[in-house]
DNA sequence: ATAGTATATGAAACCGGTTTCAGAGCCTAT
DNA sequence: ATAGGCTCTGAAACCGGTTTCATATACTAT
């Protein structure tokens, strides 16, 4: 390694003990000034930088946080919001020192594996977990392991734990009501039953319609798995059903969707309105742009983030902290709010 | 933590030496085989598993790579490149066995500050850098640690390193040329000078028309910074110079590009054809899809870590190895090869 | 002056592995 | 029979920090 100073060389050039130099490092009181000064001068000199390694074997703290996401599908990072929150939750790491690992997994037996790996090497002091349909078998193992974790989403089942979601029934809702005042009759959704996310997005939009006494129509709902592909095969279905608008319960899945309408030469939003969630960068470069529910994916990340360095440094475990954050309606050309219908 | 179990305790129970533990651990050879089987099948019992810290302590190896990721902008994974990237590398990593880790940057001197840090904590058995423009202030640095590092892209500058890089020469070439081939007079190209990946699309671009005795028209080349409002500028300047195809360097681009092209009214590719490059997700979801130039981001990915990986075993440094991956046009719909003009 | 406390420091134990080294046991070749 | 060379094995040193504990000094209170 580049590194060849140690504390030992430190203290020696500082005619103190190590014992004196961890405690100058470490800010600890019962440093004389002057001698504080001397050390603080020779690291400065020397530029010696404590090793991590070392010094985590020894207080058994290791500054270093794992990201695990697990979805399925071909590549998780095809959907945009996996990639923002990654980014999100890598720039709290750095604003707090914390070292971010990744782990990618797709599917339950290869995300239990690598947890159990994650978790027997000893080497993170906390988790952030992505809740997705398998999120809740993961509970077990994390609470045998003694190891703070929060995730981000609402996992199934097991609610005793640390998460930081979205308002995903408001989201629902907001769409459903949008559309509804807008005038659309037959509003149809393109949800999803892989995540609590798609539930409560799905339940929002019932619960919108069912207060304007709009019936509850099975043949205008269909099902994706968040992917492009899905949505498109989904809609592809809905079409006989003549909606005159649809709720899709992600920008990736609109995207699919559009190309079904296109594919069959339905206009958005003359022919059929859209309203999307999330507010990814897709949503804005889409032909049309999308209105869409926005969820501060960001904000996510960084309440995961800052929850779980209180809990590294916490001595006691404290109650799990739920967090839902709002969710606001962006209106753009694809409901038709504009030339209202 | 979880673990209680040391090497010690598996020593006690099998009645062996921790040495001994070790060297089954390790697969050393100068074990009985009845006492290898014996220590196996305790670690076996007891589920133990090393201390990872413990471990790279005493071998003074981590396991641990780091991936830096540094660009301009205020999100670097909204170009869905950088998540293919990373999660090509995070496949890769799991199946040999590394942790990795993520460091996002947005300025040099962020960059610079990061990797200093990075180098300092001694953590990490070796380093993957994205080249962007910044990238080769960070050769000095990495060199000076003497630690493994691959760059992916070709970092401007300094050739002197390992690197993965895709075969950008040829990808604007065949742009060019499959759009001179289908009969446009008019190609314009939005290029960009962020880093050698643009300077080679742009070169092929030109060698492509030159071949072709086509005169180069600077008012037909304008400049992104990658990202799709850059893009949409570009188009916009471009829009006046009337030409009948654009060759975009990228398909987030090609997304501002299209949007430029839908506000002037004119249609892709009937109006004007659009041969982009990369393949991601983006392209294909395009209204309508694009014709784009395919690079193997993911074999990209497996090869750095793979290199990473052998260079991080050697143990002296061997020679720095360049590998350049081979592009192909994929034709889809915005070239008009379809129904040619 | 004297006990009692607060401050300051270093020696040594410790974290949990890996690696070196010495020595024991067993073969083979002379 | 005996030297020389393998094959095994454990004790102990080591990686580079943190933390405990004992001790020394300085400062307060009686």
């Amino acid at each position: 390694m580049s590194n060849k100073i140690t504390m030992q060389r430190v203290a020696e050039l500082a005619n103190v003990s190590k014992a004196t130099v961890s405690r100058v490092l470490n800010g600890y009181p019962y440093v004389r000034p002057a001698v504080r000064e001397k050390v603080q001068r020779i690291i400065q000199e020397t530029g010696y930088q404590p090793n991590k390694i070392a010094r985590l074997l020894a207080s058994e703290r290791s500054s270093i946080i794992g990201l695990v996401i697990s979805a399925s599908g071909e590549m998780v990072f095809n959907d945009p919001y996996f990639p923002a929150l990654t980014e999100a939750i890598s720039k709290s790491a750095a604003d707090k020192d914390l070292i971010l690992s990744l782990f990618l997994s797709y599917t339950e037996a290869q995300g239990q594996k690598s947890l159990s790996a994650i978790l027997a090497a000893g080497l993170f002091d906390g988790l952030i977990i992505t809740a997705d349909n398998k999120g809740d078998s993961f509970i077990p193992l994390l609470l045998a392991a003694e190891i703070p974790f929060v995730f981000t989403g609402r996992p199934n089942g097991a609610e005793n734990v640390n998460y930081v979601d979205a308002d995903n029934v408001t989201g629902g809702y907001l769409a459903a009501e949008h559309l509804i005042e807008l005038g659309y009759r037959r509003i149809a959704t393109i949800a999803s039953d892989q995540n609590s996310a798609g539930d409560d997005r799905l339940l929002g939009y019932r619960q919108a319609l069912n207060e304007r006494d709009r019936p509850y129509d099975a043949g205008l709902v269909a099902f994706g798995d968040y992917t492009a592909e899905s949505a498109y095969a989904a809609m592809k279905t809905l079409i006989p059903q003549k909606p005159d608008a649809v709720f899709v319960a992600s920008d990736t899945m609109s995207l699919g969707a559009l190309r079904a309408l296109r594919e069959a030469d339905l206009r958005v939003p003359q022919d059929i309105a859209i309203v999307s969630h999330d507010d990814l960068p897709p949503a804005i470069l889409a032909d049309p742009p999308l209105t869409t529910v926005r969820q501060p994916i960001g904000q996510a990340g960084r309440i995961a983030v800052e929850r779980l360095a209180e809990m590294i440094l916490e001595p006691a475990p404290s109650p799990p902290q739920r967090t839902i954050n709002p969710v606001n309606l962006v209106v753009r050309a694809s409901c038709g709010a504009a030339q209202s219908p």
